[in-house]
DNA sequence: ATAAACTTGTTGCATTTGCAACATTTTACA
DNA sequence: TGTAAAATGTTGCAAATGCAACAAGTTTAT
């Protein structure tokens, strides 16, 4: 995944952020990231480590929003943050570097010139975020849970160049991002074998056509 | 929906497409837009009238990625489109603009002072193309058609700040955005009312509780 | 080292859903 | 304005799915 500081020197990212005034937090594994910063008009980045967006229902149900990790972004740009039932939370020990997005146009840094490549950097990973949430739709929109299987097997041998490939993620949280019941996923993998469609050993899939 | 040229002057947004080599092209209706256009690295304005990304299967059949309207962006920032079988059609006569992707940091045009704005804007379409990507996920991962209609009725009475609101578009178009069967979502459309859930006159809409 | 927490496999059953098919109304456009 | 196309409403039925519940295996943290 692409990173927001990529091809600019080491020497020239301490630069930035410091003129940025970035804000570099280091936080233990399951801490409420968002707790004590403002949700307003925010960038973070992950420098090391994973969090999870989850948005807290009124019935109590918790949804696993996104898995965000090294390198990515989030923020008051691209989500709603603002809602309380939102809350961020490390899956690890993680270091996250937080900008006020007003400032990414401040008077100094545009002086720059590594501040097109930043700026480049940040639009390709929006970019990026988009085409990724273009796939969970474009899975999520299967009509079957056969459908959505092998839709994102498909996309993962695509994505690997073989047929071959291991589940970047367990069973349990593949039928959560396919958004279908664990049991019936089970079920209808345990199908696609017997039809020869697959074949699995743990989380490493083959596709037999 | 933002603009990409919002808050600069109109002389200097002349000046701008210049600079990007801009190219504006008008479309009639039902227009393949991409058939005479480089796939690569290109983000496309719509100035005016709005078009559909189609996904044409392979078996035949196609699926709208997505309607994109006036003000709004696409491209090869955030879409694939390199795969022949993505079709552009314009659903009206449509103006659209065509950017090179690299021009947009070109050397003569981060001298102008009305870039930072160019920028913001663009940055914050992206995030905005984030968040309502986000949504459509939160309708999609609903399990039940009845989740997902409350779901996004909820949303449209949210965005309105009312109980009532008119739909944006048909119930047949719905019924494919929240990817449901069509006669399952009339049907469950019409459960909510016989329970006085909702009332509906039409395409307008009344949460009762 | 061991308990607790999580993952995986499995099954029966009630419910929901998609599908097909048709009638009726509304809209688009030549 | 007349006609074709699209949208809407409805229903029966078979198939797919979610849910609950449990057993067994694996991982994690102390």
């Amino acid at each position: 995944m692409q990173n927001l500081f990529e091809n600019i020197h080491p020497r020239n990212i301490e630069k930035l952020k410091r003129i940025l005034q970035a804000n570099t937090i280091r936080y233990r594994k399951n801490v409420n990231v968002l707790s004590n910063v403002n949700r307003e008009d925010f960038i973070a980045i992950i420098d090391s480590g994973s969090v999870q967006l989850i948005y807290n229902d009124y019935d109590g149900n918790k949804t696993i929003i996104e898995e965000i990790s090294e390198g990515e972004i989030f923020g008051s740009i691209n989500y709603i943050l603002q809602a309380e039932e939102i809350t961020c939370i490390t899956k690890e020990e993680t270091q996250i570097t937080f900008i006020e997005y007003e400032q990414i146009t401040n008077d100094e840094i545009i002086k720059n010139d590594f501040y097109i490549i930043f700026i480049k950097n940040l639009i390709k990973i929006l970019g990026n975020q988009i085409t990724s949430k273009n796939s969970r739709i474009e899975l999520l929109t299967k009509r079957t849970t056969r459908d959505k299987i092998l839709e994102y097997f498909k996309m993962q041998s695509q994505n690997k160049g073989s047929k071959s490939f291991t589940l970047p993620m367990t069973f349990t949280e593949l039928a959560n991002y396919l958004s279908v019941d664990r049991s019936a996923m089970t079920r209808e993998i345990k199908n696609l074998k017997d039809e020869g469609f697959i074949k699995t050993n743990g989380r490493k899939i083959t596709i037999k056509y």
